[in-house]
DNA sequence: GTCTAATACATAATTCTCTTATGTAATTAG
DNA sequence: CTAATTACATAAGAGAATTATGTATTAGAC
């Protein structure tokens, strides 16, 4: 998987939107969304991916929901009621910030 | 001075950006220049701006013309061909960045 | 005339996040 | 039957910024 060097502290704010639009989603699944809903621009890797999520839960931001498909284990993530408040937060910091970089670099956004 | 989370991976671009734009500067002038185009919203470190601008000029991006003002030594800085030629470069990453950010965001950008 | 804020440079220790690499294992498609 | 895909996970290292600190000049307020 490939991720550009801009992707560093957009990632949770990703991964709190898409949990926020979708509901319940696993990790694999959640690449995926990502990797389609950027036309295969951001390839989220799993060691920034894994990571990221295991830390929100300890933050009590993301709750799981553990799954035995056939032998195989899938693991559930969603937002819990605070980790609700704090996607839109972020999201609207992210929208803000993205603005304001367009302000600065002085293009027009598609 | 202030700066959020989300600047990381952004500080090379607007440099090279904003050199582009006004030809030579000193690190405080751009400090000022950003803050001014952000709308005071990004406010560049210090410990954040010389490291990176001393990075590019080790790089051959920038050069430098050390002036004495008074007893005050300004250093400005200045885009080498290499460097006008990666300003446009990054520029267009960034833009093609922000675009896929708000994709994924799924937000109209103002 | 003196003190504070602003101007102007710089570096070091630490923290945070991501990349790269590696590991395990089940399932599906050819 | 074997390669690609699905699906989880962690560890070592790199890179970039934060926070803290340091030095020094100059302008403005009082």
């Amino acid at each position: 998987m490939h991720s550009p060097e801009l992707l560093k502290g957009t990632l949770q704010t990703i991964l709190l939107k898409v949990l926020k639009d979708h509901g319940k989603m696993y990790g694999y699944e959640i690449t995926m969304r990502v990797k389609e809903l950027s036309d295969r621009r951001l390839m989220l890797t799993e060691g920034a991916l894994y990571p990221a999520l295991h830390k929100l839960e300890a933050e009590g931001i993301l709750k799981t929901d553990t799954v035995m498909i056939g032998k195989r284990v899938r693991k559930y993530y969603s937002l819990t009621s605070t980790g609700r408040t704090l996607a839109k937060n972020r999201v609207d910091e992210l929208v803000d910030f993205i603005n304001t970089m367009s302000n600065v670099l002085q293009v027009k956004l598609a």
